[in-house]
DNA sequence: GTCAAATTGTTTGACGTCTAACAATATAAC
DNA sequence: GTTATATTGTTAGACGTCAAACAATTTGAC
C-alpha cells in the first residue's frame, strides 16, 4: 500500500488518474501551454493563433472554411480568429476568385513581419520543451503521438 | 521539393507545424478531446470534470484551493465546476473542522455511482487512445510525456 | 495580545471555443 | 434552364476557463 485514503498531509491521491495515458498528456499539454504563454505572452498569440497564421503564411489565398478544416477549429470559430488578426492588421480578407461567398486570406507585411518574430520565440520554447529529452527520444515521442487516433487527421 | 506554396490542390502546407513536439501533442489532445467527448457525451463530463470527480473521491474532505491545485483550474473556475457537480447532486460542500473560510468536499453517494460508470467509460476510450500502440510504446509514451517540464508538476 | 500579511471562497468581466440557425451563393439533378 | 441540395461566412447563445477584486477568516511578527 502506498497511500492511505485519509493521510492528511499535503500528498494528495490522484486514483487512477496517473496511469490514464491521455491524463499524462494533458499534463503535458497544460505545461506546454503555460510555456507557451509566458514566451510569447507579450504578443498576445495562443498556440492555436499561432497555427493559424503559419498556414496562412504557407497557403496565401485559402479560404475560411478550409482554415477551418486545417486548424480544428469551427467555421463560425474562424470568423472570430480572422476579425482579430484583420483588426491587429495581420491578416487580410480578400474576395475569392470565382467564388463571390468565400474570402482569400493573406497575411500583411505586418502579418509576415510578426510572424518572423513568432518563429524565434516559439523554436526556444520548443528547445525548453524537449529539452530533457535526447534527440532520439523527442523523434519517438512525435512517432508514438501520432499513432494515436490517426483516422482522425 | 516535397510542395509548392502555390499549389491549387486541396493539399494544404502546414509549414514548420509538423516538426513541432508541441504541435503533434496539440493534435493528439484534440482527437482524444473528441473520443473522449463522444464516449462520455450522454454524461455530460469532460476530462478535466472526471480528474476533478476522481480527485474528490481519493481525497475525501479536501478544499476547494487544494482540488484548484492539484487539478490545475483556477480558484474561481472550482466555484463554477463545484456548483456544477452540486446541482446534479453528485458533490457536497461541507462545513471544514478548523476553518470558517474552507469548504470539505466529498461525493455524495450518486457522485459515487456515477464515477464507477465513468470509470468504465474512460477505461473503453482509453483503450482505443492505446490501440496503436504496443504495451511498452504506451510505456514508453508515458514516460516521454512525464520529462516535459516535470518541474511544473 | 495586536495588527499586518496570507489564504479561502466568491463575484464580475473577459476570452476562446462550440452548436444551431440563417442568408447568400454555388453545385448537382433533372 | 429550373430547382433542390450543399457550401460559405456570419450571428446569437451557451459553456469552460482565467484574472482581478473583494470580504471573511486565519496565520505570523512583534
Amino acid at each position: 500500500m502506498t497511500r492511505k485514503k485519509t493521510s492528511a498531509d499535503k500528498g494528495l491521491d490522484f486514483g487512477i488518474l496517473p496511469s490514464l495515458a491521455g491524463y499524462q498528456l494533458r499534463l503535458a499539454q497544460i505545461a506546454i501551454f503555460r510555456d507557451f504563454a509566458a514566451a510569447l505572452g507579450e504578443f498576445d498569440v495562443t498556440p492555436g493563433l499561432f497555427g493559424v497564421i503559419v498556414i496562412i503564411d504557407a497557403n496565401p489565398g485559402l479560404k475560411q472554411s478550409e482554415l477551418a478544416r486545417a486548424a480544428h477549429l469551427d467555421r463560425s470559430t474562424v470568423v472570430s480568429v480572422i476579425d482579430n488578426l484583420e483588426r491587429r492588421g495581420l491578416v487580410e480578407r480578400r474576395p475569392a476568385d470565382n467564388d463571390r461567398r468565400s474570402n482569400a486570406l493573406v497575411l500583411t507585411p505586418d502579418g509576415v513581419a510578426l510572424l518572423k518574430k513568432l518563429k524565434r520565440r516559439v523554436g526556444e520554447h520548443e528547445k525548453r520543451l524537449v529539452e530533457h529529452l535526447s534527440e532520439e527520444e523527442r523523434a519517438t515521442l512525435v512517432t508514438l503521438l501520432q499513432k494515436i487516433f490517426p483516422e482522425q487527421r
